[in-house]
DNA sequence: TTAATAGTGTCTATGAGACAGTATCAA
DNA sequence: TTGATACTGTCTCATAGACACTATTAA
C-alpha cells in the first residue's frame, strides 16, 4: 500500500498537525512494592514543566521508529537497557491542553521488568532517572503534563488483569518459584492470597515449565519454574476473590 | 498548565510531525447478526485507497477538537446522527507504512448502538455508506489501510468482553427485555446460551432497573428494563462458559 | 384451547477458599 | 533437633450449567 518512492511527506498538506509522542510506565517490584520508573525534566530550559518528574517518553522520530510499539521499545531500553520485557499498549491521550506546545497526542505503553540491579541510565533530555513507589507517587507527587492520570490508569489496568492473568510472572527473572510468584500477586494486589489455591490455580493452568529445584528464599529448595510462551500472560477463567 | 496566550503552534519546530488521525468501529446488531459501519472511500481522487471501504475516521481537527474522545464522536455523529453510544478506546496503530502519504498513527475508538433504522449519512469524504456483517468483511473483505486488522482487533476485544461483561446491553433501545438481552449475547458469541443462568447472572449482578411489562417479542408480556449506570459495563466475576 | 414464549425450580459437578497437616531442607 | 518454608490433603460452600417445569399472554 505504501510506496516508497514518494517524498515522506507530501507538500501539500497544509493543515497544523498534532504532535506525537509516546511514553512508557514502566513497573517493576523492588523491595517488596510494585515501583515506577520516573525521569525527570530538564529545569534549565524552555522546556515545559521544567524540573517535574514525568514518565519517559518522547516525540516519535518519524526516521528511527518504523511503528508505535518500536518507538516505544527504543525508549524502554535507552533507560533500562532491556530488551524484551512485557510491553503492552495502555491507551492514547491527546487534546489541546495536555503540553503547552499545542494539541498533542501520547500513545501509551506500560511494560512490565524484572527488579534487580539495573542500571538505570540518564537520556539525553533527562538529568535525573529513578524507581518509585507506585502508591506513593499517586498520593503526593505531581506528576508533569497529564502524567499522573496516565499513570493512574496503569496501575489500575495492571491491577486489573492480575486478578485473572499469568503477568506477574513477567516481574521474575527465570527461573522463579511459586511461593516467589505468589509474593508478586501480593505485592501487586496488596493483599494475602492463599498458598494451596494459588498453586493449584497456577499449575492447572499449564503455563509453567519446570527447571529442577533451585534455592529459594529458604531453607528448603523450591521447584524453579520459567514460562511456556513469553508472548503474553495467560487468562484464568476466574478472578481471584477471597471469599467474604 | 497550558497557557493559552502562546501561540498553538510554536514555529520552532522542525522535525517532521506523523499524520494523527481517528477512527470509529460502530457496531450494532441487524438482522440477528453482528453488523459494523463502513464507507467508501472516493474513486476519483488522489487519496489513497480509492473506491475501497474502510473505517468512519479521519485527520483530527485542532481547531474544531478539544481531544482525541471528542474527535470520535465528532465522526460517530457525522455518520449516524447517534449521539451518546457506548464508545471505548480500542487502541492506536501507528507507523511508516500504513498510509502512503506518509508516517501516520491512528486513535481507534468502538462504539455500540441499538440497531434500528438509523439514517445513515455520507460525509464529504464517503461516496457510500452502510453497514455490513462482521463475518462476512473478516473473511472477504479488503479493507483500506490497515482496517482489517484494525477490525479484526475490534471484534476480538468485543467477543471477550461480551463474556464478562454487560456491553451488549448498549446494543438495545430501551427498556429491553432480558430474551431481547440474551439475545445480543447470542449473537456477539456466535452460541446459544442457557436461559435460566443467564437470568440468574443478569439479575444478581443488580444493573438492571425494571420499568414495568412490554410487549416483547412473543405473546406473552415480558418485563422491561433500562440500565441503572449507563457510562459502562458491569464486569461479571467469571466469564460465560459451557461445560464441556 | 393452543401455541409460544416468559419465567422458575432443582439437581449436580466443579472448583475456589480456608486451613490443617506433612515433607524436606539448612544450620 | 529445630526452625523455616515447600508442598499436599481435605472439607465446605457458592454457583454455573443443564433441563424440566409452571405461568401468562394473544389468537
Amino acid at each position: 500500500m505504501a510506496s516508497k518512492t514518494q517524498p515522506r511527506r507530501t507538500p501539500k498538506v497544509t493543515f497544523p498537525l498534532p504532535f506525537t509522542t509516546v511514553d512508557v510506565v514502566i513497573f517493576t517490584v523492588l523491595d517488596e512494592a510494585l515501583q515506577v520508573l520516573l525521569v525527570q525534566r530538564p529545569g534549565t530550559s524552555d522546556d515545559p514543566c521544567p524540573g517535574a518528574w514525568a514518565l519517559p517518553g518522547g516525540f516519535v522520530d518519524v526516521g528511527r521508529d518504523r511503528d508505535l510499539e518500536a518507538c516505544a521499545r527504543r525508549k524502554l531500553f535507552e533507560k533500562t537497557g532491556v530488551v524484551s520485557p512485557y510491553l503492552e499498549q495502555l491507551g492514547s491521550w491527546g487534546g489541546a491542553e495536555r503540553d503547552p506546545r499545542g494539541w498533542s497526542a501520547t500513545h501509551v505503553y506500560f511494560a512490565l521488568i524484572p527488579g534487580q540491579g539495573l542500571p538505570l541510565a540518564k537520556g539525553a533530555n533527562a538529568t535525573e532517572v529513578g524507581w518509585f513507589d507506585v502508591d506513593a507517587v499517586l498520593r503526593r507527587q505531581k506528576l508533569a503534563f497529564d502524567h499522573g492520570v496516565i499513570l493512574k490508569a496503569a496501575v489500575e489496568r495492571l491491577r486489573s488483569k492480575v486478578e485473572y492473568t499469568s503477568l506477574p510472572a513477567f516481574l521474575l527473572d527465570e527461573p522463579f518459584t511459586l511461593p516467589q510468584l505468589q509474593k508478586m500477586y501480593e505485592v501487586v494486589l496488596d493483599r494475602p492470597v492463599d498458598k494451596s489455591g494459588f498453586r493449584t490455580r497456577m499449575l492447572s493452568a499449564d503455563f509453567l515449565e519446570e527447571t529442577g529445584y533451585v534455592a529459594g528464599d529458604s531453607n528448603r529448595p523450591a521447584m524453579g519454574y520459567q514460562l511456556r510462551d513469553r508472548s503474553g500472560p495467560v487468562v484464568f477463567p476466574r478472578t481471584f476473590s477471597p471469599r467474604q
